[in-house]
DNA sequence: TGGGATTATATGGGCGTCAATGGGTATACT
DNA sequence: AGTATACCCATTGACGCCCATATAATCCCA
């Protein structure tokens, strides 16, 4: 299976149209290549997009869980009720819908990410502004790291 | 299989009709796409909605239970006798019943959310103030979360 | 290997189709 | 007759399909 790789800023047009990008595209899985699954992300004010097939596989998992639950209910409910199946034209655009616009705060651009299994869209700001904490953290864990296993070397770097 | 997924919220005409959403029509099997079953939510002032396929499917869950149990007797009483079979106009709109739209106080507008195999139908404001219960319980249960997910993304592993 | 030729991608816009909604009227049931 | 429901037709706006173009990527041959 093909992964979502890479970075990619594209326009969003006076349709409120915008290309997937190409490769991106190609990592959707054969059968179908003219959907994409949008929702919130759980973590940030970005939208998170994946192929169809993806969530199939929840949804059996889903289901399989004891029919008179809560968790039955809450997971249904707070999964599948919130994404959205969006199609892809001939052209390989798709709509953002307004909701999702609102909570990553998006207007004419979006950043997409991609993140392996599924990728990431991003207000092109926001984006830069996440990946500039992101490394940070992870610069910040390597110090701390360091400073573990080379605490000797440390006192001779300033 | 196709799912009932997303979330529409559609007006009630004045003779009473509503449309089921066009994503919800094309997700019914293809031998009856114009009836759905409709029953009383056994958790909410909601109403729940499926096809007739999936009735027999829960028809025969039930059966499996303990056939001298109070349970088998308790959910045959409160799913099977309490149904009701609602045909699908030519525009794809339906009638709500009543005492469905009173135990649900729904009056001119209602929200459809998609919950996988069978569908709910809100009144809008009820549906909003149910969303952010659903997901307030599902943050404290992160972990549950987890463990739904997280198997999905092993299986596309290699 | 350089550089023109070919193809692919991102983007723009016209237009037909479909979904949601409203309303008239025929048919059926009581 | 009166009420309820289904079928038919109409309207509106959103969306998908088609065609077009510019820029970018790739190819291919001298």
């Amino acid at each position: 299976m093909e992964l979502f790789v890479s970075q990619f800023v594209n326009k969003i047009d006076k349709k409120g149209r915008v290309s997937l990008p190409s490769i991106f595209r190609n990592a959707l899985p054969q059968n179908s290549k003219n959907e994409i699954i949008l929702y919130k992300s759980l973590k940030h004010n970005s939208i998170e997009g994946c192929s169809g097939d993806r969530i199939k596989d929840i949804a059996d998992r889903i289901n399989k869980l004891d029919f008179f639950s809560e968790d039955q209910d809450d997971f249904a409910r707070s999964i599948l009720s919130e994404i959205i199946p969006t199609n892809i034209d001939k052209e390989g655009r798709f709509l953002i819908p307004d909701y999702l616009k609102k909570h990553s705060n998006i207007t004419s651009e979006v950043t997409f990410v991609g993140q392996g299994h599924y990728f990431q869209i991003w207000e092109p700001k926001a984006a830069i502004e996440r990946q500039k904490k992101s490394r940070a953290r992870l610069i910040k864990k390597k110090k701390s790291l360091s400073s573990i296993i080379f605490p000797i070397q440390r006192s001779y770097e300033k």
